[in-house]
DNA sequence: TTCAGGCCTTGATCTAAGTCAAAGATGTCA
DNA sequence: TGACATCTTTGACTTAGATCAAGGCCTGAA
């Protein structure tokens, strides 16, 4: 795949438009890396961040005895070694792939030259995080939702509202839906049961229609089902 | 409290020292609104975006027949209203205060041209952001962890990281503690004594010493208590 | 049409964790 | 210092939901 497909799917670069991509894959280095080896090591020079694109990659440091700890696993999508560009010139941390991985970097003074030249386009990046920011606290809050029932019911409801129409499709099995419920499909699927039992809403296949949205709406707020 | 107090503790501006909080809060309206009310309507003109400082805000819609949904609730320290300054020229919800709230507006075109000017502060805008991105991303993996001692385990072995030391101190209350990690104080209290029990940890007021960090990274990974 | 391999659903059972209630700590302020 | 208020712990009980196990039900290939 191309450097613009591969940007395209980061946090950061979700609302830029095909020019604002190419503009940006310009100045990245993409390169892949084979699970175990090390991208940076405490103490190498810092002059700029990285993206990861796919794969995983931990940042640890090593204690005195030999020991590693963990300070983050990254995942696809997201910014890493941002804050090293800041603090000091050098990583405070080393960092190394745990399975093959395919990352960016981006030099700090070619991106600063890239988002002064390109205020619209540092702006868009900062909406887009600042976006997301907002949907993982609201799912946060949702997870911790206590019953099944009600993050069922908060789900469908926020999916509806975006889509402004009654009809949910999952565009994803039931038991992935169940995962990222913090559950799993045979409680998802007695949970559906019991709304559809209820006339809250009608199940076909992949397809959900609200019926009863108040109903939802109590169950999303706690009440019992 | 100043402006630029107030703007310190928005995700946005985190790292953003003195002087570029000062720049921020130069071009920031900062004002108050009461609970109840509405701070823009669906078709309003959408000139900037907004940060909530403090209260809480709900961007809803109104539907033909006169029910209103809500699409985002908004928390301080989050943008809202900033999708909108690329969209269309106008807001495509209605926004209302549901608490007392205190809101910073920024002016697309005077926001604009600050970030042109000082790219080093767009990035870190940028760079802080992509760090919340980041832990929420962590945080919801945790949340998914299906037992409590898990959570827990998990929680202590990332602060004890972070901090570089074996001694965590809570610095809010264990019930606090409990529902950050998705349980209630009794629980977190019943883990503790188990985990102090076999000698896992040492715990003291509000000081917890981790005597066993392999056992607690075992059971951060499932592993039965 | 039938067969195989995913999904999805259902039932029976077990357990982690929530609820309720009460007793200990701990802190704080007159 | 003592008394009030707020946290924290503990115990007994209940329950939501996980686990285990078994069928049902689509869908695409032969």
């Amino acid at each position: 795949m191309d450097a613009q497909n591969l940007l395209r799917r980061c946090y950061l670069c979700k609302d830029l438009n095909r020019r604002e991509l190419a503009d940006l894959a310009r100045i990245a280095s993409i390169y892949r890396v084979n699970r175990g080896k090390i991208i940076f090591f405490e103490g190498d020079p810092a002059s700029g961040f990285y993206v990861l694109l796919s794969g995983c990659i931990r940042i640890y440091k090593a204690s005195a005895d030999g020991k590693e700890y963990t300070l983050h696993r990254i995942h696809p999508g997201q910014m890493f070694a941002e804050a090293a560009m800041f603090g000091g010139e050098t990583f405070p941390a080393n960092s190394t792939a745990t399975k093959d991985s395919v990352i960016a970097f981006f030099p700090k003074d070619r991106f600063t030259e890239l988002i002064a030249s390109s205020p619209e386009m540092s702006l868009k990046m900062i909406a887009a995080l600042s976006g997301f920011v907002r949907d993982f606290n609201r799912q946060i809050e949702d997870l911790s939702l206590k019953e099944v029932s009600a993050r069922l019911a908060s789900y469908l409801l926020r999916k509806a509202e975006q889509s402004g129409c009654p009809q949910v499709t999952l565009e994803t099995t039931k038991a992935e839906l169940a995962r990222s419920l913090g559950t799993i499909s045979e409680t998802l699927s007695r949970n559906l049961k019991k709304m559809r039992e209820l006339n809250m809403i009608h199940v076909k296949g992949k397809n959900i229609t609200i019926l009863d949205p108040a109903r939802l709406q109590a169950i999303a707020n706690g009440e019992r089902i």
